[in-house]
DNA sequence: GCTCCCACAGACAGGTCTGTCTAGTGTTGG
DNA sequence: CCAACACTAGACAGACCTGTCTGTGGGAGC
């Protein structure tokens, strides 16, 4: 929408210099909105965390609902790096998909982790928010990777065996956060997770 | 807590004559907590469905988080009822177990469901809040509910196999709300707990 | 009848929410 | 030098938040 066509002398220049208020915003926004929620953390916090002014927020952003947006968004690019950029030192389709669940589950492991960022901030949505939307990309794309992987590995219904691995994935996002076991949930779920890879390529 | 002791006429009048106010917060408590979450529903929203004046509110249970707290403390005990009272039309406690499936994966499938109440509500909870203790004690029953079937029917490891089956039981919770096929979902997860069963009471 | 108690209606306090607006500052490119 | 630009600080609006308080009314028990 804006800025996209300037110089790049001038971009680097002010991102030596510090950051522009829009990356201390998303980092504000990414810090705050993980730890306490979305709905709890209002746009003061935000920007008083990231050291802008609001302003600067509206003209960036435009709404709480867009800063939301692209947090998420931020968050489902980041994880879509760690997983492909992890991936590679799997060798075969099946110790990659055992691999996704062995790096997602380090993040869980985290005392600070408060669990998949897409289920809690989509909690209290109401219908139309735009969090619904980067959710929903961020799903087709984790089912997508599944289903990718599960061709691959020569699986007779590929897409049944993703939307089973990724019950699976629902299951210890939520599971570890909530129970007192992090650690042994995310051994039954890798457990689980071989057993129906066992199944499907049997 | 309070109440027990009442005589049965007074209450039966009361009952016939109209909602007390408790029951009647209650009611509207569980509606708008469940349909938009609890932190985007206010205190004014709450009393006026209700019918009941704000005092009566703050007299009966003191404070908004605790009757989030009571309103999940409904959720569980009407799940708690649905369960006992619904599987006692199953014969064996293999057949239990599924049907934990059947009944409470037919609840998702209604258009008007938004998913585990316990998981939303505890999204974005603060730390000391009152729901994050109702949410554990349901899932401490849920657990223990799994874990007894498990042991009825004979699983070498009934809480390993009663783990497994939360993990199942959560993800199908999460997917059927998030994507756009609840009734593939709840399949996907039936099939996945009848082949748990199959392994662990081989 | 009279008193007690539950529940009503609603004002109020003090704070927070999102979002808008004005005005000023500092840097950069022409 | 000057215009453009991104940004800052902060007042402000209007709504909503939780929670407290005052005063009223009606039914039940003594």
């Amino acid at each position: 929408m804006d800025g996209g066509r300037k110089a790049v002398d001038e971009m680097t220049a002010v991102r030596t210099a510090r950051p522009s208020a829009r990356e201390r915003l998303l980092a504000a926004a990414d810090e705050l909105f993980y730890r306490e929620g979305v709905h709890v953390v209002g746009i003061d916090r935000v920007i008083e965390h990231a050291g802008v002014a609001k302003a600067s927020l509206y003209n960036t952003f435009g709404s709480k609902d867009e800063l939301i947006r692209a947090y998420l968004e931020g968050r489902h690019a980041a994880t879509e790096k760690r997983l492909t950029d992890g991936l590679v030192a799997y060798a075969t389709p099946r110790e990659k998909i055992l691999g996704i669940f062995e790096i997602q589950g380090a993040r869980f492991l985290n005392p600070e982790s408060r669990g998949c960022p897409f289920i809690s901030a989509t909690a209290e949505a109401m219908p139309g928010a735009a969090s619904l939307a980067a959710a929903d990309a961020y799903r087709v794309w984790v089912r997508g990777l599944f289903a990718d992987l599960a061709r691959e590995a020569g699986a007779t219904d590929p897409e049944a065996l993703a939307q089973q691995l990724h019950i699976v994935y629902d299951g210890i996002a939520v599971k570890m956060r909530m129970d007192g076991d992090p650690a042994g949930d995310l051994a039954a779920g890798r457990a689980m997770a071989a057993m129906l890879l066992d199944a499907a390529l049997a």
